[in-house]
DNA sequence: TTTTATTCATGAAACGTTTCATGAATAAAA
DNA sequence: TTTTATTCATGAAACGTTTCATGAATAAAA
């Protein structure tokens, strides 16, 4: 059994002792500690709100949730509500209606800002219409992704929305399940920005901004994912603005490394041979212009730099570069709502929500005014 | 009423077209939208389970919840759970115990990376001990502050784990309450990092790594919160080390801009009277150094500046600074170990986890080694 | 063997809601 | 005024657990 002891300072105010903790619940994974926090004035009931009111109890839940009550009684309910501070139980109604009121957000983690963000939108989503958020971070392990939507499978959950990496995963036809990103298949509704406009918006920037040979970097996936988007639609801007234009593409298992030795194969004299890159992601663009300063190539004056994901450092200053924007209020928006309405359809859409340009510092973008 | 409108792209399969979202949800905050998920197949419950083992409902509850039972029983009952792949329902559960296995989680936003990982690693511990997180984003809005603890007060979480700006929250003395880096009062347990030493650490580093006369910045806010330990100690660090020192701490209302004249002022022919800097947070180190490397000053060769946090960019690269890191995976496990805890100390305490110093690029460790 | 003590499975009651069949009160029609 | 139709408040039943008084089965003691 591994123990692990982490020395820490209490102050139990004047007094100062070293103290220890003793790590070994680490070892309880999963087994719940019981009744460790106790209730001592338990929260008024619809009962007592019925008793106060004078009502029967089917007309306190009605006017609680806004169902037809007769005028006088609907009066001295929502009094008896407000004299007692009553607020609803949702586990009881939970329980009643079968329902959890929760809803499963599955990503690798919330760490990195976009995944974050992501998180920070649907949560007040979800809490506007009253549900709650399960946070489920599967740091990209695809056997927890699968652990999770089986647990939604057993009713723990009403829904789920996945940002996911296994096309694999079973997700049984009556569990709620919106994909964001990549598609899951014909029966799963997929939320995503307009990966194939953003590439193709990048192209037209750079081309607007003054580039010539320009090159489309992406981290290694064989998936054949959204993101994927991103790329053909570069190509196609590149083509239609009449760009020159080349791929580096990573494969699984190639580390960034790669990327360092693309860029240096394509110095000659000093000089970079591309004078505009876009970056699959904004996560990618920051590493890239690291490399490129490091190689002595000026950005954006030597090379220009278009990332995606709108990623701001610290989560509200400046972009961390020229960046195509992922809308992240209406993406959580729409995820929910099409997680949570009423009627499915028979075809499980595809959403694609617009993508903007944001400038970061990254793009020179009076070159063309010069 | 404000209706907003927001143009998307739905691809049904092949189809391509142009929808609207009517986004006037937006003024339905709070009513909860009815009976939106359909269940189809109910879950097994333990009645389900008592039936396919032959035993009664109080010793399937019993095998659930590892109270002792005969053998054969358990056995009997566990191949019964295997077989119909039932899984507790733990509404039902806080129903009966009054509990909601749930803990709020107060925190502005999860867009800055520091609360972003807080979350992160409280969520980790919670959902170690079977307990729901709820995230509650308070935007630094002191009413909704007291709006969630207002909520958790009507028995909707266990407890909450808060990181306030409003010294004057009311907390009954029955709602569990840990505060993270800001002492509430004698009555409420709080943990934080060890501020104190940090920045007394802060001052030795800059010592170690040659600095003569340093400088300590700081936002504005008049609460006399823990992160002001930060200041005291980097004072009582440059006091035993004999660095000169000054401070720069920001009244409430004051902008940044007010730290770019500190530095203007603090330069005489184009030479910075600071050879070390210290400052409250990796956030504002973060513009601090972007500001001296805008008054022409080279970091760290001019100037070595040491953040405080640990925060590094994409969740997982480089730190953003040179930076007193906070241990957040102890910080959130202390945090839930103190809520949760069954016995109450009559004095709550005030613990402080140990910080540490990494490397981030804007020191120069090598300097007094030349 | 009989009596007493101990162990432990049993299943009814309760947690706080929602639903819905019932019937009282009122309004409309005769 | 009497009969019929309508409205709508009532409160028991049920959701899936946990708890705990009950008593059957076994073990220990006499």
């Amino acid at each position: 059994m591994v123990r692990r002891f982490l020395a820490f300072h209490i102050y139990f105010h004047d007094f100062f002792i070293i103290a220890a903790v003793n790590h070994s619940y680490y070892n309880n994974i999963g087994k719940r500690t019981y009744m460790n926090i106790k209730k001592e004035s338990s929260a008024p009931t619809m009962k007592d709100v019925a008793r106060e009111a004078g009502v029967a109890l089917g007309t306190v839940s009605k006017v609680v949730n806004g169902l037809p009550v007769g005028d006088s009684y609907k009066l001295r309910v929502e009094n008896a509500i407000q004299k007692l501070n009553y607020q609803v139980n949702s586990y009881a109604q939970g329980l009643k209606a079968n329902k959890t009121y929760t809803v499963a957000l599955l990503i690798p983690n919330t760490v990195e800002p976009f995944f974050s963000a992501l998180a920070y939108h649907i949560n007040i989503a979800l809490l506007r219409r009253k549900y709650r958020m399960l946070l489920c971070c599967t740091d990209f392990d695809l056997t927890q992704e699968q652990e999770y939507i089986t647990m939604a499978q057993q009713n723990k959950v009403d829904g789920i929305i996945g940002l996911t990496y296994n096309p694999n995963l079973i997700i049984e036809e009556n569990t709620p399940f919106v994909a964001f990103d990549r598609s899951m298949g014909a029966n799963i509704p997929c939320v995503s920005s307009d990966n194939f406009a953003g590439g193709q918006l990048a192209a037209e920037k750079l081309a607007d901004f003054g580039c010539k040979n320009v090159a489309f970097l992406r981290i290694g996936s064989s998936l054949n994912n959204d993101p994927n988007k991103r790329k053909a639609g570069f190509e196609n801007g590149c083509l239609s603005r009449g760009l020159q234009y080349e791929m580096k593409i990573l494969n699984d298992g190639e580390s960034y490394e790669e990327f360092e030795n693309f860029l240096t194969e394509h110095i000659h004299d000093g000089k970079l041979s591309f004078d505009g890159i876009f970056c699959v992601t904004d996560g990618l663009a920051f590493s890239v212009i690291q490399t490129l300063r490091q190689l002595g190539q000026r950005v954006p004056e030597d090379v220009q730099v278009i990332g995606f994901d709108g990623i701001r450092y610290f989560g509200f200053k400046e972009y961390v570069c020229s960046t195509i924007v992922q809308p992240l209020p209406e993406i959580a928006e729409m995820c929910v709502e099409l997680l949570l309405r009423e009627n499915m359809t028979a075809i499980p859409p595809l959403v694609c929500l617009p993508v903007t340009y944001a400038y970061g510092g990254t793009t020179s973008e009076n070159r063309n005014r010069e």
